[in-house]
DNA sequence: ATAACCTCTCTAGCAACTAGAGGTTCAAGT
DNA sequence: ACTTGAACCTCTAGTTGCTAGAGAGGTTAT
């Protein structure tokens, strides 16, 4: 049985984070200590381990809880696994494109600056006026990319 | 002297949001009407399309508040604007950059995936096990993407 | 005058944690 | 056996950039 400590450290996440999914449903609670600390076994690891390795690749919680969930009904069809991970490549695939054309304006308005004093500088004058841009970005391109 | 209403429309801004920009201090106080309304000038609704823009653009609320005060003063060097833009620009790329490693991640996943049962999934194998990924991303690698 | 719509303040909520206060328990060294 | 110090406990509040709602009051058009 691990500490939370030991857990933490066996999956790469915080102990906060372990507590904190824990609160929100995404963990079982755990067995406890005579002296009611949490120990964990290894399976908790493993689930962990599942949830950060998710985490990186960006799925939202809920998306992890839905994988969860399916990961533990393995004589279903996967369809639904294959349709969140769609998903996910979708949102990835959009924000990559709206940072794209954020990155080519911020190059050209870095570009275009001189380097003199602020009433001359493009960027200021850019960020003024939108007319200045050739991408058409707006609310909703921007909006999911950070 | 424009209503709440009519600059929102005006700045493409929505009205709760310019009330919050006035609550951290991003907006001054505008004047009043006799019944308690704010009203608002045309330079608000420049200095309001100037937020929004930067914030089209993916800039920090912190970094345009320094936007902001360095328009301000036009007669200064504007070698200050040029690095926040620039900073901007670096966070753009690292974040493109990571998303482009999430997505070829998650196309394998995907394209593996023979869409069977749960037990077979190479999508749940995957997230499972670290060790079937071909690239190295991680904590460090992911914690901006989103 | 009255309906319809706008605006006011205030509070609470979203994701996904992180930080801190103030207190307990555990493991190791003496 | 005792003490120290690290790790643990719960709870609250903060982060970013808004958004949603309640309940009250202002403005405008017919």
């Amino acid at each position: 049985m691990l500490s939370i400590g030991k857990l933490s450290e066996a999956a790469g996440v915080k102990v906060p984070t372990i507590r904190y999914y824990e609160q929100i449903g995404l963990l079982r609670e755990p067995e406890r200590s005579a002296g009611n600390q949490r120990l964990y076994s290894s399976a908790s690891s493993d689930r962990l381990a599942f949830i950060r390795h998710a985490r990186d690749l960006g799925f939202p919680l809920g998306a992890i809880r839905d994988l969860l969930g399916m990961a533990d009904r393995p004589d279903q069809p996967c369809a639904a696994v294959d349709s969140i991970a769609k998903v996910q490549l979708a949102a990835v695939e959009g924000r990559i494109a709206r940072l794209m054309a954020l990155k080519s304006e911020l190059e050209r308005m870095i570009a275009q600056c001189a380097g003199g004093c602020v009433a001359d500088c493009r960027v200021i004058e850019c960020l003024g006026n939108h007319a200045h841009c050739t991408t058409n970005h707006g609310r909703e391109l921007a909006e999911l990319s950070e």
